[in-house]
DNA sequence: TTGACGGGTAGGAGATCTCCTACCTAATAT
DNA sequence: ATATTAGGTAGGAGATCTCCTACCCGTCAA
């Protein structure tokens, strides 16, 4: 169990796309989520071993299959870290530019 | 001007420490961060070089020293991208648990 | 039972990261 | 002018990352 560091788990494109994926259609078996990529399967499972290490996903045993679903708890600790970034950020920018910005920015996906 | 990502700028814990330093103590030169690490000061350097190419830092020049601050507009892309999975956990945890954190949404910016 | 399928693990190649010491330039100080 | 100071850059060693192909085991189907 190495307990890796969330921030180094997101460092991925490809490990932020899987998380992605399991966010937006649930728990899914490896083949399905390496169908999505390039890269062959065995890549896509050490991807997510370090989800898992991370405990990001976790995974549960269906016959031959294992689906691996998202556990976004960690991710809680990205957002308490990122807390004191954002009220520094509403400070900086002032009122107007906080205004404009809150839901008119296009967000960009991995 | 390799324009890094986010992600990966964070992914260094000596990063994270050093925009951590930033944003408590204001814009600092070199030699005051590098003070804060066990590592050389070239290496403070370098990490500061990445911080920028994401856009993390700002450089400003007095005299022989350049002063780092904080730019924490970056940081606003971490905050969209986690928004679904903050969603996704809220709905997982149950009522209880976001009616405790309800509080700490600071929803007063007239 | 035998084969096919789902998926993890081993080992390695090549790229990238992280750190170092040397060295360089620009700016202040004597 | 010369020495000192702040800090960037070069180049390299060693660690880690990311991907691959081979191979292994467990589960289901014939």
């Amino acid at each position: 169990m190495p307990d890796i560091d969330v921030f180094a788990a997101l460092a991925n494109p490809a490990r932020r796309q899987l998380l992605g994926l399991l966010l937006d259609s649930g728990p899914l078996p490896v083949q399905q989520l390496a169908a999505q990529f390039a890269m062959s399967r065995p890549s896509v499972s050490e991807h997510l071993k370090v989800l898992k290490d991370a405990g990001l996903v976790g995974e549960r045993k269906a016959g031959r299959q294992r689906y691996y679903e998202l556990r976004p708890e960690p991710l809680r600790d990205l957002t308490r870290w990122l807390t004191p970034y954002e009220r520094f950020w509403r400070e900086k920018l002032g009122n107007l530019r906080t205004l404009l910005d809150e839901e008119g920015d296009p967000a960009s996906h991995d």
